[in-house]
DNA sequence: AAAACATTCAACCCGATGGTTGAATCATGT
DNA sequence: ACATGATTCAACCATCGGGTTGAATGTTTT
């Protein structure tokens, strides 16, 4: 039980660690895009947009279909919500603060 | 609504994203500890753990509070909450996604 | 067939990262 | 005072990451 998906953890926090590649998914997560539309908001040129679309992918974030020359990218939640499982492990650390602070502030005296 | 906290996901994710520290996170979820108990497990010098727990610090995933020689080292759960947030917002995709699959499950042709 | 378009490839630059080792700092126990 | 212990610092090394530019590849339009 030592942490087996450790390998796609390390790719998709340091695929999440880069705001470009952030705003990315936010735009996808409205529709679909081709990768120009996704890299024009991004002051750089395509072939450095293509490459961050490719870290996403190869962190399994993203999909990407080829449709003629278009490549039509969308998103791919399902190892989001494996990230997301791991942080909820430490939700309770968070919570017992609010608690504590609930019941500091609650304190008559 | 540029993503004011981006400065802080950008440090939290990458800090995530090596298994050494996610492993210091989770040892320290059971109780404080020093950076020699931290550094043990893992089969690296000490000054290379020493880094990185200075990552995690940075990251302001942990406390350190200097107790003579040895420095006592806390989970720091806010920023961690804060990840978790961001990953919230792409639930509904992967929800969605289940949702699809138990009605095409629940579909008698 | 040729031109325009969408995307990637390759080579390169530079700063960051993860590791090492050996010395330095500072606190503690005897 | 001294030796031991806990931690960091500094220098170094190799690799990776994010960016560039120019050429290459493949697709569509005319």
């Amino acid at each position: 039980m030592v942490e087996q998906n450790s390998g796609h953890l390390d790719k998709v926090f340091r695929a999440l660690a880069d705001p470009t590649r952030r705003a990315m998914l936010r735009e996808l997560s409205a529709r679909e895009l081709s990768v120009s539309e996704l890299a024009a908001p991004h002051a750089m040129s395509l072939a450095a947009a293509s490459k961050h679309l490719k870290v996403l992918e190869n962190a399994g974030l993203v999909d990407r279909r080829i449709a003629g020359r278009r490549h039509r990218v969308r998103l791919a939640p399902a190892r989001l919500a494996e990230a997301h499982e791991w942080l909820h492990f430490y939700e309770r650390f968070w919570n017992e603060r609010l608690d504590a602070l609930a019941r500091a502030l609650k304190e008559p005296e």
